[in-house]
RNA sequence: GGAUGGGUUCCCGAGCGGCCAAAGGGAGCAGACUGUAAAUCUGCCGUCACAGACUUCGAUGGUUCGAAUCCAUCCCCAUCCA
């Protein structure tokens, strides 16, 4: 029978754990290792899908807590899904809420059962369990849906640590249970925080339950950076190899690199759309704060080289100006740059492990400090 | 010519005898940003030999232990009346 969903592992670095794969999905192919754009409320903010093509975004993440507050997930339903709501016909992946669990612990309660929300929008409650996540992640309907976890704080101690994984692995349980949309893939998440033994744990876990993919949490969260990479080192061997591998929330160009090196397929992280509406661009030559005096007479693009539409086009003097007066145009150019820098970063790093030339290819760019 | 209200640090604008180098905005300069409560947030913003000193509140001269704040004269500005 036909299978929606397909990783293919083409190839792996003769070198390094860098890994070549494809994605099928029912809304397209993804080429791994590959950088998600975050899109939280159905937008990738500042892009058009249109300038998301441009850019040669394959496939673009969007959020469970934040479509069911606002506008609500019926009316996705009612619109036709996320796709046709949003105009967006690629591959779309959505977010559980597990990460507002974290970004939001000043106002919700984490229980047994779930998690109780206050909305940062108008303060009501909203109770999310598994199984109400579950139905929320099918009516928007993206191609992929990530199982609802604790986003641990990795300042906590080993104890919570344990209660927060155990907790995670039981949700992935129910979300396992409750997931029925066959046109929809269910991933489960590794948690652990930054505790090797409990990544070990969490992995072997979470492998043994036969996801389709593999999200890493509760990483880049205020941790070192060598932390991550520790932890990312200390799950790789308990992974499914043919399964795809997606690290959560990460990352800036230097964590793209380093993770990818540690067999990383997927990416997502607001950095590259954030920093872009405060100015801030990033380049094979290290970060541009666009902003700064600097730049007023430079008339060259962001990055020489970069086939962007903000950098084919205008130059960094221009650019400043449009960030300095407050021009929304800042905002799209600087997010397009920024984007299409982090794509046809994941593009290189493809052709490099095809050619098992990644080794030399990250150590030549994370020379330059990039970020 | 007369009446009234004003002139404050780059700009706007509080202050109206000491706690004032002077509130608050803005501008300017710099920094932060990693599954988005972020087109947000933070710091600096008179000068210097900088835990202290010096120079500033239209100008000059006074009153006072002490003035951006009170008085006098002058110079500007705004509105109204002739």
């Amino acid at each position: 029978m036909d299978q929606p969903f397909h990783f293919e592992l083409l190839h792996t670095d003769k070198h390094t754990g860098a890994r070549r794969g494809r994605f099928y999905t029912p809304h397209g192919v993804i080429e791994t290792p590959a950088y998600m754009p975050v899109g939280t409320q159905a937008t990738v903010k500042a892009m058009t899908p249109r300038d998301l093509d441009d850019v040669k975004a394959q496939i673009i993440l969007s959020n469970t807590y934040h479509l069911y507050l606002r506008p609500g997930h019926e009316l996705v339903r009612e619109a036709g899904g996320l796709h046709k709501f949003m105009h967006w016909d690629k591959p779309i992946l959505t977010d559980s809420g597990g990460f507002q669990v974290f970004s939001l612990a000043g106002i919700n309660d984490i229980r047994e059962d779930g998690v109780l929300f206050r909305s940062h929008i108008d303060g009501s409650k909203h109770f999310f369990t598994p199984e109400k996540v579950m139905e929320i992640e099918e009516a928007l309907g993206a191609d992929i849906a990530m199982c609802f976890d604790e986003c641990a704080d990795p300042s906590k101690d080993h104890a919570y640590a344990v209660k927060a994984m155990d907790r995670t692995h039981r949700w992935a349980e129910r979300c396992q249970k409750a997931h029925t949309r066959q046109d929809q893939a269910l991933f489960g998440i590794v948690q652990g925080s930054v505790y090797p033994d409990l990544r070990i744990e969490s992995a072997k876990t979470l492998a043994s339950m036969d996801f389709i993919g593999y999200g890493i949490g509760g990483l880049s969260v205020g941790e070192p950076k060598p932390v991550m990479y520790e932890m990312l080192e200390t799950i790789r061997p308990y992974m499914p190899e043919n399964k795809p591998r997606y690290l959560m929330g990460v990352g800036s160009p230097d964590c793209l690199l380093e993770g990818v090196l540690r067999g990383i397929d997927l990416f997502d992280c607001v950095l590259q759309t954030r920093s872009a509406r405060n100015g801030l661009a990033l380049t094979r030559n290290g970060r541009l704060m666009l902003r700064n005096k600097t730049f007023e007479h430079d008339f060259s693009p962001i990055e020489e080289g970069c086939d962007c539409y903000a950098c084919r086009n205008f130059t960094r003097a221009y650019i400043r100006h449009l960030i300095k007066a407050d021009e929304i145009l800042a905002a799209q150019l600087v997010s397009m740059h920024n984007l299409r820098f982090s794509l046809r970063l994941m593009e290189d790093a493809r052709t490099a492990i095809e050619n098992d030339c990644y080794a030399d290819f990250a150590a030549e760019l994370l020379e330059r400090k990039l970020f």
